[in-house]
DNA sequence: ACAATCAATGTAACCGGTTACCATTTGATT
DNA sequence: AATCAAATGGTAACCGGTTACATTGATTGT
């Protein structure tokens, strides 16, 4: 493997001028520009980035926090966070957590032991996290959150978002409206029960406990909260689901109990995957700009490692509200 | 920061102890060792990897070319990677190459520069290739792929499964059967296609070239496809998808021209992502072992960086057929 | 002509672990 | 008690860049 001496020699300067030639060419003159330049190109030098950043301390990585990769919104946003992060000279190391924070934990050892230099964490922060995560010395990025993170954050406004799928449907004339929430611990299906609640509450319409059921954002809970809405004696005339692929799997349960969506009932989701506009019917939703917000933690998260002051705390993008087939008036 | 030496002064010995007692305990005293534990605790020293790396001339860090973060198999076959590198004190870097070569040269880069140690390429391989992957001195591995790649290659029997799909819709009856292939440069394509020949070949149906159409493997590709057969004269009564999300188009292009799968047209897919079950119908399909395949390829990967000899160049994993309600036997 | 200034370059220490090599201690054996 | 091998531990060089500081040579001003 050659090295930055070996180039020197070749080029017959000193390391230091070869150095320079490569970080900084304007102190360096032409002449010597050149003969290191023939050097390098003659045998072929590479540097070795693991020497540069250890000498600079930085590892010029970041550290992904990722809840579930298998989950296409979860891995758009990583893809946005990649671009911007490779612009910047950044590598992206993945850390799948399982939404579990033992697992984060383990993830933090590569910050505390030089192997990434910041942190991006694509879930809502939870007051249990904050000892993990504030005044520990290395700089974290809350993305795809909630209200109320306690570390600069980039999100969409949840409650708002959920409250227009529910006025919606409140304008559409429903009045039954049952839900499926996420688990009641994550702090996401609380902001958008707060959309819910509002929503109803506006349209004087009481808060039923008894149609807002428990799901854990998979198909599957998707599926199992349908099926307990079509034994219900009230059923609900629309649905909303917290997210898309529980939306996915209620679509899936109504239709196994020959119940029609949107005709018999209407169904929501949240998050506007690319699947959304394919599967029967297609999904109204809430479409989250999942690209951007990789970009914008990343860009956050750039600033905060060459320490530079942010302008705010709180980055809220706009979401969009995707009126599709899933919905509709109530039949009677 | 606190090092090594720090270590050492406080426990009141050399830093070769020090270093020992970490490493290779058993090669210090009992008494030493626990001079050392207690420095490390009292201090809270964490050893700084990238040195450790340096020195070693290791980055202990493998890259992951992805063609596509997004499509969740991909992602789930990450997941795979991800799980094993951990266990064997690898970080993942990822590399979204959106199927390029000239992107994967770039993020090849990160091995020239001791960024990273191995690769793992996440899609068949090409001849143009060759030259950037094999005899370049990294270990490199090949994980999704098609038969004839020059580097260990862990895959599933493409042709053969495709064939089992197309001998299944002849045995339903199905003699018209329609076929969106991914883009013609693509190998994968080229195995399932030879499967989809050879069940032809098989049942003595002749090839039809005007009912096998160019997609790319995205769900647009497969409704615009849906829609070429819709307006044909003969139409097929079945199609086989070289892709769920393509069969999803598909489905979906079908169904806006109101004709009902599987009743008029069966539909089959590859890949079986989660969404496959969950779709109406539900998706008859190939299911691919993508978390296995992942942990294989790691595994080799690390034999390889350990300079292990590989038993196998080529490891092909079980498919599985997964018959479901897109299918049955035609109408007429 | 001589000092002052500046650009260009070289020398060598440094980052934080690791380990070859050597010195010392321990303890087993005769 | 003397001898020797084995176990333990210390010193310092090394990995490959970077850069503070020193040095050289050229240019400018008086």
């Amino acid at each position: 493997m050659s090295n930055i001496r070996e180039v020197a020699k070749v080029a017959g300067v000193s390391t230091a001028t070869v150095s320079r030639a490569l970080s900084s060419p304007d102190k360096v003159s032409e002449k010597a520009l050149k003969k290191v330049q023939d050097a390098i190109d003659k045998i072929g030098y590479k540097p070795n980035m693991m020497a540069r950043n250890f000498r600079f301390h930085r590892s010029y990585a970041i550290l992904v926090l990722v809840p579930e990769l298998a989950n296409p919104f979860f891995s758009t946003v990583v893809k946005g966070i990649e671009d911007v992060a490779r612009k910047k000279g950044y590598n992206v190391l993945l850390g799948d957590s399982r939404d579990s924070l033992e697992r984060e934990k383990e993830y933090l050892k590569l910050i505390d032991t030089c192997q990434a230099d910041g942190v991006i964490q694509l879930r809502p922060h939870r007051d249990e996290d904050t000892s993990t995560f504030v005044g520990r010395g290395f700089p974290v990025v809350n993305a795809c959150g909630c209200v109320g993170t306690p570390y600069p954050s980039v999100r969409i406004d949840n409650a708002n978002a959920q409250q227009t799928v529910v006025d919606y449907l409140i304008s559409l004339g429903h009045k039954r409206i049952g839900a499926i929430t996420g688990l009641n611990t994550n702090a996401h299906s609380a902001d958008r029960l707060k959309g819910y609640k509002a929503a109803l509450d506006n349209a004087g319409i009481p808060y039923d406990e008894s149609i807002v059921l428990e799901g854990d954002y998979s198909k599957w809970s998707g599926l199992n909260a349908a099926t307990q809405f079509v034994h219900m004696d009230n059923r609900p005339t629309a649905i909303v689901a917290f997210n898309d692929q529980m939306a996915i799997g209620a679509i899936k349960g109504l239709k196994t109990s020959n119940i029609e969506v949107p005709r018999d009932i209407s169904v929501t989701g949240f998050d506007d995957l690319e699947v959304a506009k394919y599967i029967d019917p297609t999904l109204t939703t809430i479409s989250q700009p999942a690209s951007e917000m990789g970009h914008t933690a990343m860009n956050i998260l750039h600033s905060l490692l060459e320490n530079k002051e942010l302008s705010q705390q709180e980055y809220i993008l706009p979401h969009e509200f995707m009126v599709r087939e899933s919905t509709m008036q109530p039949s009677k």
